[in-house]
DNA sequence: ACCTGAACACCGTTCAAGT
DNA sequence: ACCTGAACACCGTTCAAGT
């Protein structure tokens, strides 16, 4: 459309001399997230990748906080927008747990991410869209913002459980393969334990090898759900 | 009993000649935790409190992660022993929930510290309490151990939540005052979001800046109860 | 065995100097 | 206006050298 001065394509290049992007250095951020883990994103590796100056960056982030709340941000938003599809309050709250649940599996550096400043946007997405769903269900008034906090709590805590496990063993090629190896490590560490002043934790530990971290995650909900209906 | 050489008391000055132990290490990083904040302990200045050098706190801690988890340890400890005290399984979630909040209010560092690293001992202390109150409120084998984990995750998402308004508004003077103000500062930014998208943060904001954490805490815990007893 | 403290290998962030 | 990249002010951790 706009391609009225069409010339020859070889020395119209004006991409490379366009100024940065907050979205090209987000996007950027993700790939070394993702790619390498939460250690390996630094204002100079990043630099490095975009080929500039990590001053440069400077210009268009604040700080690493602000460029991690900003990709944090843009995944969460396609999680919220895909729960608020449900027919129904429940299905909402499960899609939204179910979304979470997978974003994490797939970029867990977002756990730490939202534990260390559950004030950030994304944040703020999750409350509303609980919340909404929480208002749906017929929780009476007042006993909406502890119940919205409560099922809210409870992500946040599954969270950063998901991105501790995902820094004990870092990024890598088969995550299966390493969850399991997580898990029985943990495992073997808990049936060490003392017997007598631990027999709760030494009975899990017998299940901890092959339980299924997503369905436990789904299983919590359903029982806040619970709670929630008999208010 | 054991001073048989009494002898004169002025040069028998044995203590400051005595290694340095562990439980020094630890007293001395939760006094710097408490009086100056989480950015504030560095083994810099762990290192000149103690009136030494920062390499000889290797021999007797393994890593910063180390000094953390024994000092969290420390505090966690007091509210599961204290808990363990309650006559029934619901005084005592209640309990663990009340000491666990009172202690993050105490030293709002044990937050970071704790979704930091899952699978610290002192998570451990708690998971175990959890689980043998929630064994004696009548919950079905399979289920316990997802029950223990909802409400874990519930408690670690609370903790990051605090430990996150203690970073915004770092230690210092009159918490009350520090509370209400950040509550409001968090409340006038929510009610600037666009309306049509944030009806229900939006009329949350109205409710926030007199809320009461501790009971919004623990009406949560008691929404978790409940959804627990119908299992 | 325990301590010292300089040195190492990093960080996030700033800022004079360039274009 | 935007970029460069050296410099600043830190970190946790290590390690030769001391006692």
């Amino acid at each position: 459309m706009s391609s009225h001065a069409g010339m020859s394509l070889e020395t119209r290049t004006e991409r490379r001399t366009e100024p940065l992007t907050k979205a090209q250095i987000v996007e950027a951020a993700l790939g070394i997230l993702d790619q390498e883990g939460e250690n390996a994103l630094t204002f100079r590796a990043l630099a490095t990748r975009l080929a500039t100056g990590s001053g440069a960056l400077y210009h268009h982030v604040s700080s690493k906080d602000d460029l991690l709340a900003a990709a944090t941000d843009d995944l969460i938003a396609q999680v919220t927008r895909q729960a608020a599809t449900e027919a129904t309050p429940e299905d909402g709250l499960r899609a939204l747990a179910r979304g979470v649940f997978d974003v994490l599996e797939l970029h867990p550096w977002i756990g730490s991410v939202l534990s260390r400043n559950p004030w950030q946007y994304a944040v703020v997405r999750l409350i509303e869209s609980i919340g909404q769903n929480i208002q749906a269900l017929g929780v009476p008034g007042p006993a909406q913002f502890n119940a919205a906090t409560a099922v809210m709590s409870f992500i946040l805590g599954l969270a950063s459980q998901h991105a501790s496990r995902a820094r004990l063993f870092p990024c890598g090629a088969d995550q299966t393969m390493l969850r399991e190896a997580a898990l029985s490590t943990i495992a073997a560490r808990w049936m060490a334990l003392e017997p007598s002043e631990h027999p709760f934790v030494r009975q899990v530990a017998e299940i901890l090898p092959d339980h299924d971290d997503r369905e436990q995650f789904l299983g919590g909900i359903d029982i806040l759900v619970r709670g929630l209906k008999s208010l």
